[in-house]
DNA sequence: AACCTTCCCTGATGGC
DNA sequence: TGCCATCAGGGAAGGT
């Protein structure tokens, strides 16, 4: 499930090695994952220059010299860089959490996309569940533009701001979990981190946008920054399959607060963690820190974080 | 507008 | 040991 971080993170990783690259060889896998013939994509991206590697929301954006080749991970979409001077391992399954580490491996029934490049180096993208995509853009400001049309505020980004935050949560209803999921609000934002903003908030993830307090969704508006950042400098949150453009886990899962962690104790009050189903996702949160209505107003007033 | 279901896909898991 | 059902989930699509 990589969102914000796992891909900025892939990105910041692949960055120095693929700038300036040229692509000598397309070999395509798999064509389910590809929104662009695949005769297309392997003729077109031959010869050309990575010129730069941007990120919008959770797709990773090559600028290249005629086109912008996008990829979107999906749940399970691994792009790794194979070094020639290193050797390929094997996939090792960690005891305990069952993730796989890949480190450097050779392409194998799940590696979809191999992107030759110059230099000996080669770009793998991997995806076992197939949920991932890939695109070819002419490269113009208003294709891409029209590509991006539907996706919301980009965090870190002057676009992220207080106003087009509040602006963007008038009219709206929804229960707030089921907004964070919603790349047209804010771009970038899925399960973990939505569930860890919520926390951060305190909010209730069932809670609807008209009864949010002004200030709650100043504390939303500040914590999904927050979260992310969080996610982005320890490496992103390896649950299952994420890796990083060099084959390694992030280190964040276990700075996580409430997901992944039903039935484990909330580390602000101790209460338990509990996990429910809203808008079909699975969503954990801690029912004292984020309850469901607020609380009385005597309470409050005894309450110094109030 | 909000919400629900279905689909895509594979590996892990649990029941029998 | 094996086989089947179930689940997870990002995002789009279609229905209520």
């Amino acid at each position: 499930m990589p969102e914000l971080p796992e891909v900025e993170t892939v990105r910041r990783g692949l960055l120095p090695h693929v700038a300036g690259a040229s692509v000598r060889e397309v070999v395509t896998g798999d064509t389910k994952i590809l929104q662009v013939d695949p005769e297309i994509l392997r003729h077109e991206l031959r010869g050309q220059q990575i010129q730069a590697l941007r990120r919008r929301g959770k797709y990773l954006v090559f600028e290249m010299d005629r086109h912008y080749w996008i990829l979107h991970l999906g749940m399970t979409g691994q792009l790794t860089l194979r070094l020639p001077e290193r050797a390929d391992q094997p996939f090792v399954r960690h005891p305990v959490t069952g993730l796989e580490r890949t480190v450097q491996h050779s392409p194998d029934r799940h590696t979809h996309l191999r992107i030759a490049l110059s230099g000996g180096k080669e770009l793998l993208f991997r995806d076992t569940r197939k949920f991932g995509k890939v695109f070819l853009l002419e490269r113009s400001t208003e294709v891409l533009a029209s590509f991006f049309s539907r996706l919301g505020m980009e965090p870190f980004t002057p676009g992220y701001n207080l106003h087009s935050f509040l602006e963007a949560l008038r009219n709206r209803n929804v229960r707030i979990k089921s907004l964070l999921l919603d790349q047209s609000f804010v771009a970038g934002v899925g399960n973990i981190y939505a569930d860890e903003a919520l926390f951060e908030a305190r909010i209730h993830p069932e809670r609807r946008v008209r009864s949010l307090r002004r200030w709650e969704k100043l504390a939303l508006y500040e914590a999904i920054p927050e979260v992310l950042r969080r996610g982005i400098d320890s490496g992103g949150t390896s649950f299952r399959d994420f890796v990083n453009g060099d084959g390694e886990p992030g280190n964040h899962l276990e700075e996580l607060k409430v997901y992944g962690r039903q039935g484990e104790p909330c580390r602000r009050c101790g209460a338990v963690i509990v996990k429910i189903v809203v808008t079909q996702r699975g969503t954990h949160f801690c029912p004292a820190c984020q309850p469901r209505r607020r609380v009385h107003r005597r309470t409050e007033a005894t309450n110094p974080e109030n």
